[in-house]
DNA sequence: GATAAATGGCCTGGACACAAGACCTTTTCT
DNA sequence: AGAAAAGGTCTTGTGTCCAGGCCATTTATC
C-alpha cells in the first residue's frame, strides 16, 4: 500500500517557509508599505539581523533575493547598503515577468480576497471606530491630498488604509491585512497610480474621502462597498500593469 | 514622512513554524473539522508521512504533541494508532487549561475575526453562488437537521459552513477560513452545542436555514449579518466552556 | 495455540539551514 | 593618510529533518 486510497481529509504535502524566505517577504512588505521609499536605504545587514533576531547570513540571503528581482540595489563602502530602486518598471520588468507569470492565477484570487477583506475591515471600522482612529484617518487623508511626490502619495495611501484597518480594533485583522498586502505586492509599490494615470489618483482621493465620511457616520454598508470597489480599482490597475509587463518584453 | 508613528523599525523578530508544528496544526484542524471523529483512528505514521511528504520522525513528533494535550490516545499493536479521544472535556480539561490560558486574549481576537470573515464569506456567497453551491449547502443543511449524534451534527455543521465559504468562489478564502478554524479550535470540536445546550442547537439550525435562504435569494446584507451573528453565538458558547474549564479545576 | 502481519517505538547516519563570529575588501568621511 | 562603516567571505557549531533499518507489541488468521 504505497499510494492507494486517500483517507478522509485532503491532507496535502506540508510546506514550511524558510527563515530567509520569511525575511525576504517581510522586507518586501516593508518596502511595499512605504516604510522604505525608493532611493532610501534599508538598515545595515548587522542591524537587520539584530532587529529580526536572525543571523546575518540569513539576512544576506534574503537581501540577495530582493536584489535578484530588482527591488533593491546594493552598494558597497562606507555609505553602502541595500537601496530601494527608484522604479521597478525600469530594469525590473523581465524579473517581474519571470517571478509573476507562474503566480498569475493565485494573484487574481488574492486581489479578490484582498478586496473582500478590506471591505470587511471598512464595515467593521464604521461600527467600531473611535475618535482617535478618525483622527488618524483624517491625517492620512490630508497627507494623501497634499502629496507632492509619488512616494508621499504611496506612503499616505498606505497610512490611510492602515488606519481604516486599525479602526476595526482587531490586531489579528491588522496582521491579516498586512499578510495579504505582502502576498499581493511582491515588493513593488502598492498603489501604482498617479504616475501612469493622474485621473485614477483623483478618483482614489475621492473614494478615500467618501470612505472616511462613511466610517465617520457609522454607515457600515456604504463604507464596505466603497472599500471593496476601491480595491477592485487597485487590482485593475495592477492587473493592467502586469499584463503590459507580460506582453511587452521591453518593459517601460 | 507624514506618518511619524513608526520609526522605520516596525520590523519585529521573525518566527517560522517548524515542520512538526505545522503538521500538528494540520492534524488538529482535520480533527476539529470532523475529518476524524471521536473514536476514529488517524492514518498510520507511515501513511501520514507519505501523505504529508514528511519524515516519519516528524509525524511522531507531531502526534506526540496531540497526545500530550489529550487530543488523541495512542495504542500499539496491529490495530494500533492514534485514536481521537471521545471527549476532550474529560481527561483533557487540565491540559486545555494549561494550553489555552496564555492564549486567551489572542483567542478573543480570533473569535472576533472569524465572525467577521465568515460574515464576509456569506456576503460574497450571496452574490456569487452557483446552483451547484446551493445544492451542496442544501445537502449539508439536511444532514444537519437530520443529525442523530453529536458527531454527525458537527460534521454537517462543518460541511455547511465549508459550503458557504466555497460558494464565495475564492480558494484563498477557503484557506483563510480553514486557517482561522485551526487557530481558534485547538483540536477540540468546533461547534460544541447540542450536548450542553439543545436549545442552542435549534437556534443554530434556524440560523443555518436563514443563511441558506439569504444566500439563495442573493441577499448579501442579510446573509452577512446572519453569519456574523451566528459565529458570535459560537464564540459565546466556546467562551463559556473555556471560562468554565478555566475556573473549575475538575473540568466537566 | 502458533504464526504472520501491521502497527508504534527506537536508533543511526547524513543533509541542510541557520547562528555566531572572525576576518577581508571596498568606499567614504575626517 | 588613516579611521570608520559598510558589504563580502570564510569557518565552525548546532538543531531540525529525512532516510532507512530494526525491535517490541498486539491482533488477525490459520
Amino acid at each position: 500500500m504505497l499510494d492507494g486510497d486517500r483517507p478522509p481529509g485532503a491532507l496535502g504535502p506540508v510546506r514550511v517557509p524558510s527563515v530567509a524566505t520569511e525575511v525576504a517577504d517581510r522586507l518586501m512588505t516593508a518596502i511595499a508599505i512605504g516604510d522604505y521609499l525608493p532611493g532610501e536605504r534599508l538598515p545595515g545587514e548587522r542591524e537587520l539581523a539584530a532587529l529580526l533576531d536572525v543571523s546575518r547570513a540569513t539576512i544576506r540571503e534574503a537581501i540577495g533575493r530582493l536584489q535578484a528581482v530588482g527591488i533593491v540595489e546594493i552598494r558597497r563602502g562606507r555609505t553602502g547598503g541595500a537601496y530601494v530602486r527608484t522604479s521597478w518598471t525600469e530594469a525590473t520588468a523581465p524579473a517581474v515577468r519571470r517571478v509573476l507569470a507562474p503566480r498569475w492565477p493565485e494573484l487574481e484570487q488574492l486581489f479578490d480576497l484582498r478586496g473582500l477583506v478590506e471591505g470587511m475591515a471598512a464595515r467593521a471600522a464604521a461600527q467600531r471606530r473611535t475618535d482617535e482612529h478618525l483622527d488618524a484617518m483624517g491625517r492620512a487623508l490630508d497627507a494623501y491630498a497634499g502629496a507632492a511626490t509619488l512616494a508621499e502619495e504611496q506612503t499616505a495611501d498606505g497610512a490611510f488604509h492602515a488606519a481604516v484597518v486599525a479602526a476595526a480594533g482587531n490586531p489579528q485583522l491588522d496582521a491579516l491585512s498586512r499578510d495579504l498586502l505582502t502576498r499581493v505586492s511582491l515588493g513593488f509599490p502598492v498603489e501604482p497610480y498617479g504616475e501612469d494615470d493622474p485621473q485614477a489618483y483623483r478618483q482614489a482621493l475621492g473614494e478615500h474621502r467618501a470612505m472616511y465620511e462613511a466610517i465617520r457616520d457609522g454607515d457600515a454598508e456604504r463604507a464596505g462597498s466603497i472599500a471593496e470597489r476601491h480595491f477592485t480599482l487597485t487590482a485593475d490597475v495592477m492587473r493592467a500593469m502586469l499584463e503590459r509587463s507580460l506582453s511587452d518584453p521591453r518593459g517601460t
